[in-house]
DNA sequence: TCAGCGAATGTTATAATATAACACTCGATT
DNA sequence: AATCGAGTGTTATATTATAACATTCGCTGA
């Protein structure tokens, strides 16, 4: 049986977009870009990797580990956080530095040092290229002589949808 | 006895600076702020921002604690905790969110978002107000109908004294 | 004066996040 | 068939952070 039917989508995305959608690109990209790089997206990390694209919400490690556990009865911290290692190695998923959490990549594949705008209302995280804002961090790094290994960006605040939704909720 | 008296400097900054200035500067800008807001920097906090600016380096909670144990024998993680939640709420100190740990923040009273960059090798830790990557920021963000909250933007690699270092050590 | 309050701290317990270390399986290679 | 490496199983523990309630102490209004 294929892992990817075992798993539901619990929270289809509110604003109208085709979440399905979302997930079948994620998953195709990265089922092809493992098998170009000649590593193994296995039955675990595939599964991992399927749950976090449950929705566009950051996911705490524990949280997979008890999603986990219908599909992989053996499941232990160790089983998800090799998973994840493996998902961000590959860069299919971003860490949430500041919430310690992990939210797909939709990147993937093109470069993947993106701008992270994360709802403190509604938990999900949006990416962002934003290619102006990359070329003056750059220039900037350049001028302070430093040596970039990796970029975290992250933004916290409401995102457009919820802020629309409590405006027009207010007395 | 005054508390800024039972703390020591243990790691001189090696390039050259003159430290002691870096914080006495640091503790005069926070005394003075607390002051005009009307909030307390109390012995245990005044101690843990001295801790904090023993030297560049971001700082673990937990090391905190260990190094205020001898000056604060009661001292237990809500103590660190709250210390370092007060300095963050005055800005006077910034969370590194990819460390999970603290650093001194040299803007306070000015701006508070500032970039870092990490070094990886050295441990320290450069706060630049990068006005460019700001102004690109902003626009993206507006661009995005967000509402920004908070900022955290965290660049990790090599600081160019390291790399000047490293380079002069190869075989 | 002293009752009551609020801010800070003391104290105990536990939750949440993450890694280390070693064992086992299994397919590919020699 | 031995060996090897990647992935996983398993146990234990380290690290980071918070909850919840008690106590202290200075201040303020009755």
């Amino acid at each position: 049986m294929n892992a990817a039917a075992e798993v539901s989508y619990n929270h289809p995305h509110p604003s109208g977009h085709d979440h399905k959608k979302c997930v079948r690109e994620a998953l195709g990209t990265a089922e092809h870009l493992c098998v170009v790089r000649g590593v193994q997206l296995t039955p675990i990390r595939h599964q991992v990797l399927e749950l976090i694209w449950d929705s566009h919400k950051a996911v705490k490690a524990y949280e997979l580990l008890d999603r986990i556990k219908p599909l992989q009865n053996a499941a232990k911290p160790a089983t998800i956080y090799r998973a994840l290692d493996f998902l961000i190695e590959q860069g299919l998923i971003h860490r949430v530095e500041s919430l310690n959490a992990f939210v797909g990549c939709s990147c993937s594949g093109h470069q993947h040092e993106q701008l992270l705008l994360i709802c403190n209302n509604c938990q999900e995280v949006e990416e962002r290229s934003a290619p102006e804002v990359m070329q003056a961090l750059s220039l900037e790094i350049k001028q302070a002589d430093f040596i970039v290994h990796s970029k975290a960006i992250e933004i916290h605040g409401i995102c457009a949808k919820c802020a629309q939704t409590m405006g027009s909720e207010q007395s």
